[in-house]
Order: C-alpha cells, then sequence, then structure tokens
DNA sequence: ATGAAAGCGCTAACAG
DNA sequence: CTGTTAGCGCTTTCAT
C-alpha cells in the first residue's frame, strides 16, 4: 500500500540467503525445496509479513484470481443477497471479487463488462438488463455465466420460474381462491415474462380459476400500489406479484384503501428477500435461494475457469413457497371452514 | 479473458506501425505525440478493442487504481447503501472496488485487510468490528479510511450521533413524551456506545425528562423483541432504538402483543435504511445519508492517495430526523390536542 | 535442490 | 516527435 513499502520476494531472498526462485518455490512448491531451506524462507517471510503481489503473479500466470460481478442494483435486497453469497464463495475459492453496480442501465452494464473483463478471470452477470444482443457482443470471447437469465449459449443458473407460480397457485387454489390476479413486472424482464407465461399455463391447468392479468409495474415497492388498485377493481381475491417489493407495495396500498391482507385479500410474493418476513404480514411468498443462487454461480465460473470445457451449461435451482401471514381463506368462500 | 486473447500494446503498435511507447502514449499523453500518428494508434487500438492491463501498469507504476471496501454484512440494508454510495464514487474517481463482507467476524476482518491491502491503493473500513489495536495493527503502513467509527488518527467519517439523539428526543418531548426508553445496540459497538453517551447528555439536558435505559440488545430485527418487552415493562411512553432493524422487531412484537404503534407506544429509529419507509407504521427516524457516506469515504480516501497528506483526517456528516408514522403523542398525554 | 535468466504488459527515462 | 531499453514482482524453464 502507500505508506509501508511491501516486502517484496527479493526482500525475502536476502533476509533467507536464497535465490528469489527458491522463494517462490518454497511458497507455492512445498516439495521441490529442500525441507531446512524452506522453513527458512517461510520464516523470512512471515517475519516481513510478505505478500506475493498478486498483480505481478497474474501477469505471470496469465490469471487474476479475480471474479467480477455485475449487478443491476445493490439496494435492492435481492442482489444484495445475491452479492453476500458470491462474495463467499468466490473466497472460499481463492478469489477476490469486484463489484460492479449498474444502476438498472442497460448502457452501463455494457460498459462495466468491458472494464470489469481487464481485470478478472471470469464475470459473473446477474440480472442483465441489456438487450441479449448487446450481451452477447460484450461477453464475446469471455469467461461469463449468467445468473436469473438466459441468453444464447451462455452458462447460466435459473430458478424454476414455473413452478414457483404453480406452487403459489396452487396454495391459494387450495384455500379456496378462484379468482387470482398477477401482477407483472417490467415487460422486458426475463424472469418476468418467464413468470407471465407461468402463471398462464398454469391457468390452463386449472379449468376451475380464473386469471387475471393485472398488467405491468415497477418491481419495487411504488409498482404496487397501481397494482393493488387495479387488483381491487377487478374480482380477484388475491394476488401474485412478480417480487416481494412490489408485494409489499400491493400491502400498503391495500391497508390505506382499508382493504384488510390476508382477510380481505391475499398477496403472494416472489424472492422471499430477507425483509419478507419482517414486515407484517408477515409475506407468503416463493423463496427463491438467493445466497446459494450467488454460491451456484461462482461454482459455474469457478468450473468454466479451471476444470473441463463441457459441464453442464445451464442449471436451475428449485424454489419453494413460503407460507407466512398474507394468504389465507377468501373472505366469503364456501371453503372458509377453520377445523 | 479466457477464450478471445487480449489485445496488447504490440499488438496496437504493429497494426498502427508505431513502437510500443507510442501506443503508450497516445493513449495517455494526448499531446505528446503528432496528430496523425496518435489517430492512426487510436484507430488501431479501437479496432482490436485494446485495453491496456491495469495489472502490467500497476505493476510500473506502483499503483493499482483499486479500492478496497470491507463491511460486516451485505444483507444488512446500512451497508447495502453504503456500498453502493463507494461504488458509484469510485468508479467515477477512476477506481475499480473489491468488497469484502466480514460476516460480523473481527478475525475475518483482519485477515481480510491483509488479503485487500495487496490488491489497492487504499482501503475503506465500514463500521469495522474488531478491537482499535488490531485495526490499529492491520492497517498499519496501509492508506485507510473508516466509515461510522473512530480509532486512533484513522482518518474518518462518522455521523453526528449525538445530535441525531436530540433530535429523535426532542421530537419525542415536543409530543409530550416524559418517560423515554433507550434500547442500546451491542456493548462492544461504537456508534452504539457513542448514541447511548448522547442519550446520557440528553437526559440531563431536558430535567422534565425520564431517559430508561433498556439495556443492550442484538441490532438486528430479532433484537427488537426483548427490548420491546422491557419497554412495555417499564413506564416509558416512547423508546429509541439503536437503529431502524431493531426498530422494526419492536414494532413488530408491540404488535404481537396488542400494543399499538404509534398511538399506545411511539419508536423512533436510527439510520433510516430504505426499508423504513416501506414499513407500516412507517419509520419515524435518524436519517443518515448512507450512500453519501461511502462516497464521503472515496473522496477522503483518493484524496489522501493523490493529494496533500494533511487533509482534514476527521469529519461528521450531520443527521436529520424523519417524521413517518410511528411516533405520535403519547396515549394519555395533557399535551395531546390534536389542532 | 538451487540459481540465473527470461518475460508477462506496461510506462518512463533516455536517446536520438 | 518517436524508438529503444529497463524494470515493476513474480513464476517458470533451463542449467547446474
Amino acid at each position: 500500500m502507500a505508506t509501508g513499502p511491501m516486502a517484496t520476494v527479493r526482500d525475502v531472498a536476502a533476509m533467507a540467503r536464497v535465490s528469489i526462485s527458491t522463494v517462490s518455490r518454497a511458497l507455492s512448491a512445498p516439495d521441490m525445496v529442500n525441507e531446512v531451506t524452506r522453513q527458512r524462507v517461510i520464516d523470512a517471510a512471515r517475519e516481513l509479513d510478505y505478500r506475493p503481489n498478486p498483480a505481478a503473479r497474474g501477469l505471470r500466470v496469465g490469471k487474476t484470481n479475480n471474479l467480477g460481478l455485475l449487478i443491476p442494483d445493490l439496494e435492492n435486497p435481492f442482489f444484495a443477497s445475491v452479492t453476500k453469497g458470491v462474495q463467499s464463495r468466490a473466497r472460499a475459492a481463492g478469489y477476490a471479487v469486484f463489484v460492479a453496480d449498474s444502476d438498472e442501465d442497460p448502457a452501463q452494464e455494457i460498459e462495466l463488462i468491458g472494464n470489469l473483463a481487464t481485470q478478472v478471470d471470469g464475470i459473473i452477470l446477474a440480472s442483465p438488463r441489456a438487450p441479449s444482443q448487446d450481451i452477447l457482443d460484450a461477453t464475446a470471447g469471455k469467461t461469463v455465466v449468467m445468473l436469473n437469465r438466459e441468453v444464447g449459449d451462455i452458462p447460466s443458473i435459473t430458478i424454476d420460474n414455473a413452478d414457483g407460480v404453480l406452487q403459489a397457485v396452487s396454495h391459494l387454489r387450495a384455500l379456496g381462491h378462484r379468482t387470482i390476479a398477477y401482477a407483472s413486472g417490467p415487460v422486458h424482464s426475463w424472469s418476468g415474462e418467464e413468470r407471465r407465461k407461468g402463471m398462464v399455463a398454469v391457468a390452463e391447468q386449472f379449468p376451475d380459476l380464473t386469471v387475471v392479468q393485472l398488467g405491468n409495474f415497477r418491481p419495487y415497492f411504488s409498482g404496487g400500489y397501481p397494482a393493488a388498485d387495479i387488483a381491487v377493481a377487478s374480482s380477484a381475491t388475491a394476488v401474485i406479484a412478480y417480487n416481494d417489493l412490489m408485494a409489499l407495495g400491493i400491502i400498503d396500498r391495500l391497508r390505506q384503501r382499508g382493504i384488510s391482507v390476508p382477510d380481505d385479500m391475499s398477496v403472494v410474493g416472489f424472492d422471499d428477500v430477507p425483509v419478507a418476513s419482517l414486515v407484517s404480514p408477515a409475506l407468503t411468498t416463493i423463496q427463491i435461494p438467493l445466497a446459494g443462487l450467488g454460491r451456484r454461480g461462482v461454482d459455474l465460473l469457478v468450473e468454466r475457469l479451471e476444470g473441463a470445457v463441457d459441464v453442464t451449461t445451464r442449471s436451475e435451482v428449485p424454489v419453494e413457497l413460503i407460507i407466512r401471514n398474507s394468504t389465507s381463506v377468501p373472505a366469503a368462500s364456501p371453503a372458509a371452514s377453520t377445523p
């Protein structure tokens, strides 16, 4: 760093009275060097608090041992959790991670991919917002894995959106709901589209159900307000939101209008971000193992970096319905019998 | 990166038919090179999508242009926001940032400081948990700035905790509260101690007030439960929590026990994390400019890195009371007149 | 088992 | 204005 001049191989070599190559070996190839010499080097290294300069090593070896993580917004608890998972797994695997926040800006994303690429061995793209073609161009020739989205042949880890929607609907249906609303996320959201399609599929699967599409809303708390109003205007007794943040907004708006959740309206979220369990009513939601998603992303990336070329390129993580207090039997439902 | 072999100065030099030093100059020293040659280099560089290898440059120049950020927990919205601020400002200043999450583990912190130090020009320590002496040792000779804590002579940016507490108490007092409880954070928390001391000072300042110290609680949602129970057992009509998360827990526990907030008990948080405005009742809290804290941290660090040695070493950012819906006049207060 | 030397990609003297 | 050269700290042949 700035003040204390870092010790280099040369310093250690001098103190241990060996050549610099012996220092290098003693520290990495445990057994290519005489036991006693090695100890001398180790001691000198410790004494000087010597740490190999990663940049220098990287330059020589052609590998930085750094990973890049690109996310749309750190203040979105979804990505905070994913980042946390990436962080810890990367460290365990011996990588440091550059985190870049694109602020939901597709253009920034593309630029950041280029920046990151100069300093890392591989990049994790979490829910990138940019158009597929732009991503394809920007990542050409780079080692990249994608989280929560699929584009082209880029290795990816996604979540089982269809099953999530199915679980949510099944839950609601079992409670007695027959008209269920769905509040979509942004039009261009990949996972949003997946979930919307899932809703359509589920609707076909249950002929006794009426599924009403409320429209597209911003995937934040604020997006829940218009969604709630439209839901109320519909005949739905339950609403599934694109994500937890939106679900929270829906609940808040409902409360403002004197509509009780879950008594008058059931609400289901998606993601199970940490805050979902801290609000009241606690949110029934589809749990995505967010930190796990991050960890698996690192695993996949590291595999491609160090291992075989043809490892599995796409996988999907399961989701699980977490029933809390924002769902119950519909107000005047015949199925509303509490044993 | 992995597949596409990155172009180097040499490639660009070849294509532009100049020497490598001319390439280097054309790209950094705009006017040390002939206009037309320069353009040839620029073109070649663009053609090859050339990007100087930061590691190589860093090695040569003795500056990485990377910053390290160490935080206790990314899933804590406090740090997510700080990180976001650091991120954006660092990028604007031409730095990439390594983010390291210590998982609230003091030992990890010390180790991570050492790891980070090998790859960065400077480090930002956000609310480190380790003992002062350990931090002093680990950062000796390194360029470091600290956020939300002071130790030794390390340059720091803190917040005006005393004023925050004062604003909270004044607000409550104005509403008519006369017995106010304070739920402290962890014993070893620096800011926790600052706020506790602030409460004591405020208590002395207002002779008509009774301040009851509830004890020390975990600075999370869960810590709010015991705090709430003790608050209820006391005669306080309002409680100020160490932070927003704890305040949320207090409110939740109060609700469980059928105690209405703010009607039966007022609650004030601290930090104004994003979720504070999304819950119901929306939390009255002391707002800390969290992202701003991160940005100022970068500014201070970069100043020390690039500028004079004796820039201001300690500063404090102001806080502001945000009045929302978790506070009101006390239940049976004589001051309870709504005009 | 150890040392000498080359070279990763880059910038900064130092010539010219 | 431009080219040659050295060297940042490290690992890795290649000798010995």
